[in-house]
DNA sequence: AATTTTTCCAACCGCTTGTAG
DNA sequence: ACTACAAGCGGTTGGAAAAAT
């Protein structure tokens, strides 16, 4: 006997989405939001829908701000390297890549990019290139060098902090290494028992400073990082304007400007 | 040109997690 | 502490489009 379904499977259309039931989700979404049920949502807004299909639909198609395919070079190593690093959690690596979805991301993984990785590991080239260098920061040093745009750290993108960059700070358990990129090869890899056991105590993010330590191809700054570790506790989630705000606060003894959740 | 095979991705399914009562 | 419900998540599938024969 299997679970009872969200929806009642003969009163709701199934299946691919006409561009009218597109456009009705869209305009009721963008002139109503959400209103934090998506089981009441298809009656609202006159769809013959389930909930959750309106919920998929909107998260992995409508939404305004998705991007669709046009991958780049960059985004692929952050797959790789995040893959390698913690297996198949989508939507963490998903919330790495602005505009991305989870579904989009594991359809590209399983369709494409899981094949770039094997050919890429058997004739040895570079698919795991070095990103551009950190900023000229001392932690002794008040003075910082702004990097928007670098991509090791994500906008983070939840509705309430959009436009603002997420100070991720470490976790307090050690992630076991990671294979080196040579060994990604084979459609089976999977993380090793070690890395799993880590990766259940990760908590619900991916902590840059693991990605320091584990890492190096792609982040390369575990020292750096860890000359920061109390501060990066401390500043754990918050958020900021841009990435001056960000390393400011992560150099200095000051209480941050940003918006701050702290998880101590 | 017709048929078969492969690729791709939107959508579904059901399990897990979070949370309100 | 327990229950019920909704949202989140990752694996899987169906079918359309493209490529190969």
């Amino acid at each position: 006997m299997g679970r009872a379904p969200c929806c009642d499977r003969a009163s709701v259309k199934r299946g691919p989405w006409s561009p009218e039931e597109d456009e009705q989700l869209r305009s009721y979404v963008q002139r109503h939001g959400i209103g934090g049920n998506w089981i009441a949502l298809p009656q609202k807004a006159g769809l013959n829908r389930c909930g959750k299909s309106c919920r998929l639909r909107w998260l992995n198609y409508l939404r305004p701000d998705i991007k669709h395919g046009g991958y780049t070079e960059q985004e692929d190593q952050v797959i790789l390297s995040l893959y390698s690093s913690i297996g198949s959690r989508w939507s963490i690596i998903a919330s790495k890549l602005p505009g991305r979805t989870d579904n989009d991301v594991k359809n590209y993984w399983n369709t494409k990019l899981k094949k770039k990785a094997v050919a890429g590991a058997t004739s040895g080239s570079g698919a795991f290139a070095a990103p551009a260098t950190p900023p000229a920061l001392s932690p002794a040093s008040s003075s910082v060098t702004s990097s928007s745009g670098d991509g090791r750290f994500a906008a983070y993108p939840p509705q309430q902090h959009q436009g603002l960059i997420r100070f991720d700070a470490p976790r307090t358990t050690e992630l076991a290494p990671v294979p080196p990129v040579a060994q990604l090869g084979g459609a089976a890899w999977a993380p090793s028992a070690a890395a799993s056991g880590a990766v259940a105590a990760l908590d619900d993010d991916v902590f840059l400073p693991d990605l320091g330590g584990g890492v190096e191809q792609l982040f390369p700054y575990g020292d750096f990082y860890a000359g920061l570790q109390d501060r990066a506790l401390e500043l754990s989630a918050c958020y900021f304007p841009n990435m001056a705000e960000m390393w400011g606060a992560a150099a200095s003894d000051a209480k941050p400007q940003g918006l701050c959740n702290t998880l101590t």
